[in-house]
DNA sequence: TGCCAGGAGTTAG
DNA sequence: CTAACTCATGGC
C-alpha cells in the first residue's frame, strides 16, 4: 500500500469527468486498471491511497495523477475568466492523467457517435474478451489488449463487442500501431500541432478524437478537444448564443487560454455536463454511469 | 417510437 | 473551407 501526500488533487473530480473509461467505484474507493497492474485507490483528505497487483512505482502514480505538476500554477491565467473561475472553483482538483496512449486511442475511437456508459461498456467488454486476468483482494478485472492482440482479429471476430462502423477504425489503427507504420511514442517529443497531423493520419481518427489522445495521453496540456458540450458551453458562456465553426473555436481556446487550454476544456466540460443538461440529471442516472453494464 | 450520444468519412456547394 | 449526409448500436 503506497500512501501519498497530495494536495490540489481530488479523486473523484478526476476519475469521473469523462477522461479515462476503466473505473469503478469499490467502497470509498475505487478499482481500475492501468496498464499490465490492476489498482485499488482511494482518497481521505490529503493522503491518497494506492494499492496495486503487480507493484508499481511511487513514480509511476504521481505521474498517472499528473501530481508533480503545479496545478495552481498552471492555471493561474484561468482564474481571471469570469466563468472558467466558478468552474475551477466547483471541480478544484481536477487533474488531467496520463493514460497509456494506445488504450486512450483505442477508447476514443469507440467514443466517435457515442455516449459515455456505452464507451465504457464497449471497452470493459473489450478488455474481458481479449485482455488478460489481473486480481486484487476478490476484484477481478482485465488488462486492454495490446495494438498486437487487436491487429490478429477479423471484424466478424469482434462483432461480439459490438462496436458497430467503429469495427474497421479500431482494427486498421491497431495494424498500423503493431506493423510498426505508426509510432505512438513518437509522438510525444513532437509539438501538439504537430503530433495532431500525424493521429489524423490514422482511421478513425478526427480532430476530436486526436485532441483526446494528445491531451490525456501525451501530455499536451494546450490540446482542446471540441465537443457537443465544449461547443454548448462555448456557444453560450462566450459567443453569445451564436455558433462558431469548429476552426473559430480551437482558435479562440488558443489564444484566450494558451498553454493551459487543455484544463480550461476539462474543467468547462465538467461544468456544462452539471450546468448545461436539456433534461434534468436524476441521481440515479449519475451513479449509474458508474455500475456495472450487461 | 423516435431521438440522441465526448464524431469521422465522404461528397457537394 | 463549410455544410450536409451516412454510418451501427443501445438506452430512455
Amino acid at each position: 500500500m503506497l500512501r501519498f501526500h497530495v494536495t490540489d488533487f481530488n479523486l473523484q473530480h478526476t476519475l469521473e469527468c469523462g477522461q479515462v473509461f476503466r473505473w469503478r467505484r469499490n467502497g470509498r474507493g475505487y478499482v481500475g486498471v492501468v496498464g499490465d497492474s490492476i489498482w485499488r485507490i482511494s482518497q481521505e483528505g490529503g493522503s491518497l491511497f494506492v494499492e496495486t497487483d503487480p507493484p508499481v512505482s511511487e513514480e509511476k502514480v504521481l505521474q498517472y495523477f499528473s501530481l508533480s505538476l503545479d496545478l495552481s500554477k498552471l492555471v493561474e491565467p484561468l482564474q481571471e475568466d469570469p466563468i472558467l473561475r466558478p468552474a475551477l472553483q466547483e471541480f478544484w482538483g481536477l487533474r488531467i492523467l496520463n493514460q497509456d496512449p494506445w488504450e486512450c486511442l483505442a477508447s476514443y475511437i469507440f467514443s466517435s457517435f457515442n455516449n459515455v456508459p456505452r464507451i465504457r461498456c464497449l471497452v470493459e467488454n473489450l478488455s474481458l474478451r481479449f485482455g488478460t486476468p489481473v486480481g486484487l483482494n476478490g476484484s477481478l478485472r482485465y488488462t486492454f489488449p495490446t495494438a498486437g492482440r487487436l491487429a490478429s482479429l477479423t471484424p466478424e471476430e469482434l462483432r461480439p463487442i459490438r462496436p458497430g462502423f467503429r469495427d474497421r477504425y479500431l482494427l486498421e489503427t491497431a495494424r498500423k500501431i503493431a506493423e510498426g507504420r505508426f509510432d505512438l511514442e513518437k509522438l510525444r517529443h513532437m509539438k501538439t500541432a504537430e503530433a495532431r497531423e500525424m493521429l489524423l493520419t490514422l482511421p478513425g481518427v478526427g480532430e476530436k478524437v486526436a485532441d483526446c489522445v494528445l491531451l490525456f495521453s501525451l501530455g499536451k496540456n494546450d490540446a482542446f478537444p471540441v465537443d457537443v458540450w465544449i461547443e454548448r458551453a462555448l456557444r453560450k458562456f462566450y459567443f453569445r448564443g451564436r455558433r462558431r465553426t469548429l476552426r473559430k473555436m480551437q482558435r479562440f481556446a488558443q489564444k484566450r487560454f494558451g498553454a493551459a487550454a487543455g484544463y480550461a476544456q476539462e474543467y468547462l466540460y465538467a461544468y456544462a455536463r452539471r450546468h448545461l443538461d436539456q433534461r434534468p440529471k436524476t441521481k440515479d442516472s449519475e451513479s449509474s454511469a458508474f455500475s456495472l453494464m450487461s
